[in-house]
DNA sequence: GCCACCTTGTGATCATTTTCTCTAAGTCTG
DNA sequence: CAGACTTAGAGAAAATGATCACAAGGTGGC
């Protein structure tokens, strides 16, 4: 059910498009004008006929005998993904993750900045991290409205992570990263997302017990749950 | 190509697996015995449907009418993904992100453990970071070998990491974690996986651009490369 | 032991994603 | 300007994954 046009663009096609957007910037000062999908691929690790797929979901703006104009589809996806717009964001749960979350600069470079920081633990409330104070948890959904955030990422325990969603959901918030083990429940039109260090890791786990499979694990944030 | 038997787990339910064992681990202290493919399902946010094809890759130790007695599922899983064993860790690159792993104890719990510390910094080296010694990068050959290190964790800045990741895996490292945001090239046997969140953050923006489709973005670490 | 009830395991079907192949469209050289 | 070459785009096929539907197997009540 795609907003404007009639393009439906899949989920696979989705999760891969942030890499291409990455493997471009890099190559924005290169002097290179254009960049053929066979390169693309390469970089970014996939096959080129996948990039061709994906692309053309967008539209047909390649050019034949040449390849894609790299300014042109950078600003293709950016619009895409929506990241011509700014998306402010509200970390919650300031311990040893949300701290070295909130000091990384560098997602921020790229539309997602955090606006605020909110922890229950009122030790930790009052301090500064990167520049922000830490505010009581009580007041998120004063937090959201006032900063109009749009995507929040939850660095609590797992047992808070529902609380905190729920709290996060009622506020207003349609995009959550979750960084707790557990599954969030939340209505239709909230997108959630997980990253769970314990499941990557027994995954490598397995396929280091079938060594030599020719598997390679293969990357994130890509299917279906 | 499995190790022992005929069957081939599919990949998209060895990135559940994780989950099921989970879930499972938060239910033997309630007293249960066995726990139906519908419970389960539900506790891990999935089809029942999907969780007995997937448990069926296994085997059939499932009793009908009954459903799966929950400690010798958790063995099977466990054996199945090799958590029955340590996996000696590495983390290279002991910044914001890298401490924070290294003092998170929580997967720590479940056979990883993170054996060594290695970084570029000379004004690191020596320092202590988790009861841990945080070594020279340069000797990281000597540390893969003495520890017998299984399993790294990249969270070098991107430029370093195929750098970091060339040296490990002529170390025999045969599994890394990388937190970088660029792909990392490395021979077949060894897998790769990676987490990165601008991806994740762009994908949200996608959905959030595209609000309402129900789409709940799905979990990460699951669909191919 | 028989019967009503549950729940697994699995073949079949459907949907999505990946890959292959080939054509059409363009560039570049001479 | 013609011909060689490069590369996008699209349709088809193959592979993978999700879901359905139901028979087979097992439990517990009586
Ligand atoms: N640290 C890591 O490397 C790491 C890695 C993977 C996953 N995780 C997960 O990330 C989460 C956080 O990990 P951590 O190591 O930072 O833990 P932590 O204990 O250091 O930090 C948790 C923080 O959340 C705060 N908190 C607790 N309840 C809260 C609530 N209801 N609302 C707001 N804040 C609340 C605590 O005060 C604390 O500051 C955990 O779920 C953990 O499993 C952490
Ligand atoms: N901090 C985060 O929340 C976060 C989030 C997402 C991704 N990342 C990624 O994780 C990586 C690390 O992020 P960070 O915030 O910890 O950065 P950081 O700069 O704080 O830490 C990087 C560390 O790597 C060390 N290092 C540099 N070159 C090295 C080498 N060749 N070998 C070993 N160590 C080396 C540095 O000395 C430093 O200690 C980056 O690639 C970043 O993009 C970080």
């Amino acid at each position: 059910m795609p907003t404007e046009s009639g393009r439906r663009i899949p989920e696979a096609t989705v999760s891969r498009l942030p890499q291409y957007y990455r493997v471009l910037l890099e190559n924005t000062g290169t002097g290179l004008v254009t960049i053929s999908s066979d390169r693309l691929a390469e970089l970014a690790g996939v096959n080129a006929a996948k990039v061709r797929k994906d692309l053309s979901y967008l539209g047909s703006f390649g050019t034949r005998g040449v390849g894609y104009d790299i300014e042109y589809l950078l600003h293709e996806i950016a619009r895409e993904l929506g990241l011509t717009q700014d998306w402010p964001c509200v970390i919650v749960g300031i311990g040893n993750l949300g701290a070295a979350l909130a000091n990384y600069r560098g997602f921020g470079a790229r539309g997602f900045r955090v606006v605020a920081l909110a922890d229950a633990d009122s030790s930790k409330v009052g301090q500064k991290v990167a520049d922000l104070e830490i505010e009581p948890v009580t007041e998120l959904t004063t937090i959201c409205e006032r900063e109009k955030v749009t995507i929040a990422i939850i660095a609590t325990p797992q047992s808070e992570s529902q609380n905190v969603a729920d709290t996060l959901v009622e506020a207003g918030v349609k995009s959550i990263l979750n960084f707790a083990s557990g599954m969030l429940s939340v209505p239709d039109g909230v997108a959630v997302r997980k990253v769970d260090l314990a499941t990557e890791l027994q995954i490598l786990s397995f396929y280091q017990l079938r060594n030599g499979n020719g598997n390679n694990g293969s990357a994130n944030g890509t299917g279906p749950s």
